[in-house]
DNA sequence: TATGCGTGGTC
DNA sequence: TGACCAAGCAT
């Protein structure tokens, strides 16, 4: 059994030679760039963030910016990298930072992880970046590497194997060069310690590695147990009035897609009743497949098109120019959605 | 404590 | 090509 300080020891001397060094967010480690990275990264692959840390950067250059800025905006930026919570978490940390800690970030893990949307291994993440606190991250990386290293059986998302992993990563820690350490972990887990194929012949483990040795690295961590995911169909009612706009209706702040702007949802003579409009020409549009985690939507799609140019109270609903309206921070599907119309529409 | 919450990549 | 998953958190 690899020895707990031996870890930390060979980890960090791979970190220093074969680590990143070059992400963005690591030219300037200052908290609002590590805690904006560890937001967006949160559950999203790194070049999938990259783009969208360096528009936020652009647009909100510091966390008072951030504050400042209107909730749309905030998630008019965020639009396509999903699990929008996030986005009205990150806001609203922002404001508490600025209005009750005085615009400086907590400097302490069990502080930090009081603010919303920072959980405990984005509050250690930050707080050994920054700070350089002793404190254990368990990430999907970190989750990955120590099972292998270590030949953790059951799935990692349970309860006791969760339990397992944390006391485990605590053990691990060392009492200098937690930064370097920490960005080792996860910098293992993401380009060597890989879910499909690792690179043994080049991991710093491949001699102590329980998975390597006994031949267990595609068995494990062990999967999740499979589960059925439902399905579901949704309408969505495409108004086009005669100017080539289109009306959107923002959702509720919480569930799928909370507080961004979709097409209303429902059936098209409801709608259409409720909101007293006539549309003479109506056309089905091709049904969308979308594939969630937890379930798979059927989005079937009704274009209608209208004469008048209506008053729509203001509130919930809201026109928007149809070549523009798929930047204004609608979900992915929504946004082919959107394009398809505007092709059909020519 | 188990479940809901997006999207894009990988095989 | 569908199944699985990636720098998790909130409730």
């Amino acid at each position: 059994m690899l020895e707990e300080q031996r870890f930390a020891e060979i980890l960090i001397r791979w970190q220093q030679r074969a680590g990143r060094h070059d992400l963005p967010w690591q030219q300037a480690r200052t908290p609002y760039r590590v805690w904006l990275s560890e937001i967006m990264l949160q559950q999203t692959q790194v070049s999938t963030v990259i783009p969208y840390f360096e528009r936020f950067i652009e647009r909100f250059p510091d966390v008072e910016a951030l504050a400042a800025a209107s909730a749309d905006e905030v998630l008019a930026h965020w639009a396509g990298l999903g699990y929008y919570a996030r986005a009205r978490n990150l806001h609203r940390c922002a404001q508490q930072i600025v209005t009750v800690h005085g615009g400086a970030f907590p400097k302490t893990a069990a502080t930090l992880a009081e603010l919303p949307g920072i959980g405990r291994s984005t509050a250690a993440a930050i707080a050994a970046f920054c700070f350089g606190e002793k404190s254990a991250i368990l990430d999907g990386n970190v989750k990955r590497v120590l099972c292998r290293v270590f030949g953790i059986s059951g799935f990692p998302g349970s309860t006791v194997v969760e339990r397992k992993l944390w006391s485990l990563a605590e053990a691990l820690l060392p009492e200098t060069g937690i930064g370097t350490y920490t960005q080792g972990l996860m910098d293992l887990g993401a380009t060597v310690c890989t879910r499909g194929k690792p690179d043994c012949d080049h991991c710093p483990f491949t001699a102590a590695c329980v998975a390597r040795r006994e031949g267990r690295q595609r068995s494990l961590p062990e999967a999740r147990p499979k589960r059925i995911i439902p399905e579901r169909r949704a309408s969505f009612v495409l108004i086009v009035d005669a100017h080539q706009r289109l009306l959107l209706q923002r959702r509720p702040p919480s569930g799928i897609w909370g507080g961004l702007l979709v097409p209303p949802e429902g059936e098209a003579n409801a709608l259409l009743e409720q909101l007293q409009l006539r549309a003479p020409l109506r056309q089905k549009l091709p049904h969308l497949l979308h594939t969630f985690t937890h379930f798979r939507l059927e989005l079937q799609p009704t274009l209608c098109r209208i004469d008048e140019t209506p008053e729509i109270p203001p509130g919930e609903f809201v026109w928007i120019a149809l070549e523009h309206a798929s930047d204004a921070g609608v979900p992915t599907p929504i946004r082919k959605l959107i394009r398809r119309v505007a092709s059909v529409l020519g």
